[in-house]
DNA sequence: TTTTGAGTTGTTCGA
DNA sequence: GTCGAACAACTCAAA
């Protein structure tokens, strides 16, 4: 009889390094790939532009597996319905996947792979998409870090396993339902020019960092108006590339050019925040909806829905800030540091709570995964885990000042200030009149004057965690 | 077993 | 202008 196989693809859109793909293709016999747009209990359905990319990515991973003789069948629906369903009909004797992390999500997993094998299926499932498992790594005591120095040294200790290679090719089962109706937002489209997906990108995108750029990234990904990272993370959100493919390519770079390990040691340490974070989610109940310090759960959170709204549309008054949240909304990104600093003010000037906008980063980022947005959101909130000190709150002036001291960055994405000379550009509310007239910016008729006073309200957020 | 030092990303103030 | 201290509390790991 011949082995037909089902692999189950989800946030692991790539050919190389794909073990559950691996795995069914190395039974011999017929193996077809599926994608499913999830409605299931216990999973977040995902954002606006997130949705946007995978659409893209699934088209390019049907490319790439149909000429290697696999169909991608995408389906909607509840996954253990759409999976038992496609199973009979197809007569699949196996299934694959590899595994992810969120307590809800592995609930269902494992509610799935339960009932498939009381049919009578052959069900594995596989570690792929982190550098190491969760539950391999812990401190003297048998706990999870906590603290991300520790974790950050016991994880180099480590061997990460090397990635596994292609599959060979296969015959298809012809898909018995092809692609379920399913779009993205309209909004979105105006992300394609900014981005190639897929997996073909993906490395292109690692191969490039590596040779151009790697010695730029320590000091220049602190500047927003600079190019110099490497832009892989929407890529690893769906897992066109996996991190242990970046993490031996890297190795391998640092062990032939000693001379560069040092820029690949600090590149590796910040891919390796990306696995912190998400063992923070797999030990913890939910950290998008619960503060992970339980007494931020007792934070009284501004009610401020027309400051939240400033926010979001880049209409803070603030032009670092303004710049970031519009990048984010015309290109699903925004550079890290510009991240820490629209957060900073959201939630700690404008004490509005941090899942207002983990929310609002959920929906506009095409990089956004439970683990890190949620994870980073509460670092800088200061409710996480080695969370950001409830005393660090970034003066978005300041931060302006210091790393986008040209203003190249506020007047690429704030144009009305683009006249406004290096001076007054973090704060052209101050400026004198003539300066203003001369840069033909009237506050508050081109560019709002500021949502909040920056100094009061320090004082309110340090009030505000002191009370917790 | 106890103690000690160090810990992603900042700001303000006063010398 | 520059520089160090203060702004907590706690975890982890080494001594």
């Amino acid at each position: 009889m011949t082995a037909r196989s089902i692999v189950w693809l989800r946030n692991d859109l790539r050919i190389t390094d794909n073990p559950a793909l691996s795995a069914a293709a190395g039974r011999g016999g017929q193996v077809l790939a599926l994608y499913i747009h999830e409605q299931s209990h216990g999973v977040r359905p995902i954002g606006g532009a997130t949705r946007w990319w995978l659409h893209h990515s699934l088209v390019a991973l049907g490319t790439e597996l149909g000429a290697r003789g696999i169909t991608l069948a995408v389906h909607e629906g509840n996954s253990q319905s759409v999976i038992e369903g496609l199973a009979d009909q197809s007569g699949a004797d196996a299934v694959f996947w590899n595994r992810r992390y969120a307590p809800g999500e592995r609930t269902v997993d494992e509610e799935i792979k339960a009932s498939l094998r009381e049919r009578g299926l052959l069900v594995e499932s596989f570690g792929a998409n982190v550098l190491v498992e969760p539950w391999t790594i812990a401190t003297g005591q048998g706990r999870p870090y906590s603290v991300y120095a520790p974790f950050w040294k016991a994880l180099k200790a480590r061997e990460v396993e090397r990635p596994r290679g292609r599959p060979e090719a296969r015959r298809a089962i012809e898909p018995t339902e092809v692609d379920a109706d399913y779009t993205a937002p309209r909004w979105a489209a105006k992300l394609g020019s900014h981005w190639q997906i897929g997996e073909a990108a993906a490395h292109q995108a690692l191969a490039r960092f590596l040779d151009e750029k790697l010695e730029d990234y320590p000091p220049g990904r602190d500047i927003p108006a600079s190019d110099a990272t490497s832009r892989l993370s929407p890529h690893l959100r769906f897992g066109e590339i996996s991190a242990r493919q970046i993490w031996h390519a890297a190795m391998a770079m640092a062990h032939a050019e000693p001379e560069r390990a040092g820029f690949i040691d600090k590149f590796l340490s910040e891919l390796a925040w990306r696995d912190f974070n998400y063992h923070q989610l797999y030990h913890r109940h939910d950290i998008s909806s619960t503060s992970m310090q339980g007494k931020y759960e007792a934070m009284q959170w501004r009610q401020a829905a027309d400051d939240l709204a400033a926010w979001q549309r880049g209409q803070t008054g603030l032009p670092i800030v303004d710049a970031g949240m519009r990048e984010m909304w015309e290109t699903g990104f925004m550079q890290n540091r510009v991240r820490m600093l629209t957060a900073s003010l959201l939630t700690k000037n404008l004490l509005i709570d941090w899942r207002d906008g983990e929310q609002w980063f959920w929906d506009c980022l095409v990089d956004a995964d439970v683990a890190n947005n949620a994870g980073n959101w509460q670092w800088i909130a200061g409710s996480g885990l080695d969370a950001s000190p409830y005393f660090r709150i970034f003066n978005p002036v300041t931060q302006g000042e210091k790393f986008d001291p040209d203003g190249s960055y506020v007047r690429r994405w704030v144009p009305e200030l683009a006249r406004m000379p290096d001076k007054w550009i973090h704060r052209p509310a101050e400026a004198p009149p003539d300066v203003l007239s001369a840069a033909g910016v009237m506050i508050g008729r081109d560019y709002p004057a500021p949502v909040v006073d920056l100094r009061a309200s320090r004082a309110r957020a340090l009030d505000a965690a002191a009370a917790l």
